[in-house]
RNA sequence: GGCCCCAUCGUCUAGCGGUCUAGGACACCGCCCUUUCAAGGCGGAGAUCGCGGGUUCGAAUCCCGCUGGGGUCACCA
């Protein structure tokens, strides 16, 4: 195998919507491809029939996608590595099964499940440090006429000897092969179980790189002897991090969003995910919090990988979120929010808000918002029919109704009397309204505020009035004033 | 329980024998700016580097033990 040609894999079986954690292991596949011209291949690993999941494949794709972790073998794209679905592999498995038996390497195993099942609660009561497979089929030499109906293949563990390999992240990694038992290869419906579909792909695939969730490296001496027994050369082993809940736990459905576009949903933006999930669990230096994709190409270190645990920190996101929507144009943001209205939209909306509306709120919100999905709310009062609130707050500190209606009258003549209704010439206006009442300036606007949007905290006020329009801000006060009276 | 992995502020992390009285970021607190809320600026608090032994002139950094957390022991991946 030539390792100076890079070839890394990202390999899900289609149970489900992706993990984050599963996400975050194709985003460095995808780092090391791209930072090495080498390829990023995409391989479903669909050899549990019974778990399989109808439309996981296509949330796989959806969620690369967003990200743009774009592949380049796979998952509906050819490639002289193909196929790259492992139930249309079937027959490179068995051949390798088969020459495993062939050569003393493993045999067949006619152990059902209920015989598997005493062995082991036998091996747990009397406490046996090795709780597996007796190896009662090792020396049998079954063949043809001596199996009924379905069997097993196991690979032979040796009984002695260490495995041991060089993790990219862990370092030297040593176990003792006897304390391993005869692991089965091929299942009784001639699927092959993921320890030898997985090494048998790797090799044909030339995969230079296998990075996989830490969960891996308990079967780790399986493979390294799976490889010594086919005499192939083993790929570069990378075992990541668990990806944590804040409780420490391993980060699931309980615990909120676990798929990346459950997070498309809530708003996140894909630059930000990426950045994010960048840094769970890897760092470029004791200073770097906000890195684009390029320098994130050119930098990513597969050995600065951490090999500790992270607890996946939504109020980092959230900040980082809130950075990268506020690093953006308006322009932008506006396009952004626009597009994640139309596949999102907000229940608070009685309407939907034409482009150009949406181009001066984005201007409104850009500054307030964390996560896209935050705007609706902040602007909701522009899109109602109806804003509802407490009349009582209408009326600020040391004020009473009276005079905040006397308020409420000056502002409506001045909205029906100002020339151009722009934020500018609001501004100065209100500001000379407020000075020649001798109200203060922030008094006058809390009662304008609370009446136009029916909310105590809203997005700068005179923008808002323009956004409004001269006509609905002159009803709205009408409405404001008939709710004092 | 066996085996394996891991261990620096609440969190993500920098640190790879002396520059560490441990740096950055999120969150938190205060001040400034200010029409509310934010954003932004400035500042603050926060880790005796899990504990105990070594090695060394010198240890967060190396070694051993302990403790704690996690993973794994399926015809699941």
């Amino acid at each position: 195998m030539d390792f100076s040609k890079i070839r890394v894999r990202y390999a899900p079986s289609p149970t489900g919507e992706p993990h984050v954690g599963n996400i975050r292991t194709a985003l460095f596949d995808w780092l090391i491809a791209r930072n090495s011209s080498g390829q990023f291949i995409v391989r479903v690993e669909d050899t549990d029939q019974a778990r399989k999941v109808e439309g996981a494949i296509e949330l796989q794709k959806a969620s690369l996608k967003w990200l743009g972790l774009d592949w380049d073998e796979g998952l509906g794209l050819d490639g002289k590595y193909g196929p790259y679905t492992q139930s249309e592999r079937l027959t490179l498995y068995t051949d390798v099964a088969e020459r495993l038996l062939q050569n003393g390497k493993a045999y067949k195993c006619i152990c059902n499940a209920e015989r598997l099942s005493k062995l082991r609660k036998k091996q747990l009561e009397n406490k046996v440090a090795l709780v597996g497979y007796d190896g009662h089929c090792r020396s049998k030499k079954l063949d043809g006429s001596d199996i009924p109906g379905s069997f097993v293949v196991r690979f032979k563990m040796p009984d002695v000897g260490i495995s041991e390999m060089e993790d990219l992240v862990r370092g030297h990694l040593e176990f003792d092969n006897s304390l391993s038992d005869d692991f089965i290869i091929l299942k009784s419906d001639g699927y092959p179980t993921y320890h030898l579909a997985s090494v048998v792909d790797d090799h044909y695939m030339e995969i230079s790189h296998v990075l996989r969730g830490e969960e891996w490296v308990s079967s780790v001496p399986r493979h390294i002897q799976l490889y010594l027994a086919l005499g192939w050369e083993m790929p570069l082993f990378a075992h990541l991090p668990t990806i944590l809940a804040p409780d420490k736990s391993k980060l699931s459905k309980r615990h909120g969003a676990t798929s990346v576009l459950e997070y498309k949903k809530a708003g996140y933006l894909p630059e930000a995910m990426f950045n994010f999930l960048s840094l769970l669990g890897w760092s470029l230096d004791g200073d770097t919090e906000i890195i684009s994709k390029e320098d994130l190409i050119s930098k990513f270190d597969p050995s600065r990988i951490s090999s500790a645990s992270a607890i996946f920190d939504i109020e980092k996101l959230n900040w980082m979120n809130g950075h990268y929507i506020r690093s953006m144009s308006s322009l932008e943001l506006s396009q952004i929010l626009e597009s994640y209205w139309k596949e999102f939209p907000p229940e608070n909306f009685d309407r939907n808000p034409s482009s150009g509306e949406v181009d001066k709120i984005s201007k409104l919100v850009q500054e307030r918002i964390k996560v896209l999905s935050e705007a609706s709310d902040l602007v909701a009062f522009v899109f109602k029919n109806e804003i509802t609130y407490d009349p009582n707050e209408l009326i600020q500190k040391q004020m009473d109704a009276e005079s905040t209606v006397q308020i409420l009258d000056r502002v409506d003549k001045l909205v029906s009397t100002i020339e151009i209704f722009s934020s500018s010439t609001i501004e100065v206006e209100l500001r000379a309204l407020a000075d020649s009442m001798d109200v203060k300036v922030g008094t006058l606007l809390g009662t304008v505020r609370v009446a136009t949007s029916g909310q105590k905290v809203s997005p700068p006020l005179f923008d808002s009035l323009e956004v409004l329009g001269r006509n609905r801000v002159l009803e709205l006060l009408h409405v404001a004033k008939s709710k004092l009276a």
